[in-house]
DNA sequence: CCTACCGATCGGTAGG
DNA sequence: CCTACCGATCGGTAGG
């Protein structure tokens, strides 16, 4: 009744928007969701849909922020000081722990890139190219010291960006080769530890 | 005005909707597309698009069984008496160079893989799951025979797909992070020679 | 005059 | 291969 409340709702149902908006996009992409399903999935009218987000667009800005939040600031940047091994096991443990705990983050990112990224390419461009010579910049410091063969350090976090988002992006085809109906954590730890098992011998100098 | 006339631009009308339907589908996904785009930019009108494919799923599951043809089966499999170090370098070379001349492919099948592979599901439980249990079982042969470390040969085939069809599936990230408008042939040369050299080296016993 | 929300329906466009 | 047109469903908004 106070305004208080009114505002606790309301932050609640906008939570609930993004969490339905999330779900359906990673499934069915933008053009396959529409504001019927995520109203519904949100325990709200349709018409009620339009208080908390204008268009079906401002809700997938929305739903593309909070997913970078949890899918790109999380990867912290390599410590130089650290051995590389470990940093580079760490690294690889988190992404493919990402892809397993939020698999639809990583889909509706995916969804993005197969459009062209026409909303993300600034942040592209901006924040994760920085993160991506950040990167670099720490792998071929320990080339230069010899901890590591000398590497495309560019190539190796594609390499290992590519393998960890598979087994989220490609969860179908994992699961039909695997002959499992669902992957569980133990599924994952085995792909951690061939990844890491392959890039951290492949860069032993 | 003979049948075989009348034959001859029905196969190319065909053709030229498969591919006006492959571009449209890998860009925008199967719900993003229209049958108006598709007539149009295959020059006919979109009735007339009806006389060759009845419904939009119909010519989404063509496209679909295109793509096939040119994404998984130029894969042969490893040969076990060959060297493995100079197979699996022309593994890696082969479906980096299916990413660079065929993205359009790689594009619709992820699509397929984010939506859940409603369509390509009985494929990966059988074509598919075959090709990777040959794989398999050379990787396998050749661990025994002490020419490669031992390594869970199926997330290695997961690795080589998803470090590959990365550099098509993610291209606008890879032209962000690079900095360049395009990727050009050398751009997919280092990127081979990178992957090649963790994922060769990375198995050295 | 504000909010949160409903049932009903708007103008346009989709696949067929 | 065209014009004309359908049942339905889309995103977004009206009044109460």
């Amino acid at each position: 009744m106070t305004e208080k409340k009114m505002t606790r709702i309301k932050a609640r149902n906008e939570a609930k928007i993004l969490e339905a908006a999330q779900k359906l996009f990673a499934a069915h992409g933008f053009h396959g969701t529409t504001i019927e399903k995520i109203a519904e999935l949100s325990d709200m009218s349709q018409p009620n849909f339009h208080n908390y987000f204008k268009t079906k667009a401002d809700v997938y800005e929305a739903v593309l922020n909070n997913t970078l939040t949890v899918w790109i600031d999380p990867l912290d940047a390599l410590d130089v000081e650290a051995d590389p091994e470990a940093e580079l096991r760490r690294y690889i443990v988190q992404k493919i722990e990402l892809a397993r705990k939020y698999p639809e983050a990583s889909r509706i990112f995916a969804n993005e890139m197969l459009q062209g990224a026409p909303i993300l390419m600034p942040h592209l461009k901006g924040h994760v190219r920085d993160k991506v010579q950040a990167f670099a910049a720490v792998i071929e410091t320990w080339s230069r010291q010899g901890k590591i063969r000398p590497i495309d350090p560019v190539h190796l976090i594609f390499m290992i960006w590519g393998t960890t988002q598979h087994y989220a992006d490609f969860l179908p085809q994992i699961r039909a080769v695997l002959g499992v109906p669902r992957l569980n954590k133990t599924h994952f730890d085995q792909a951690a530890e061939s990844i890491c098992e392959i890039v951290i011998n492949g860069l032993k100098p």
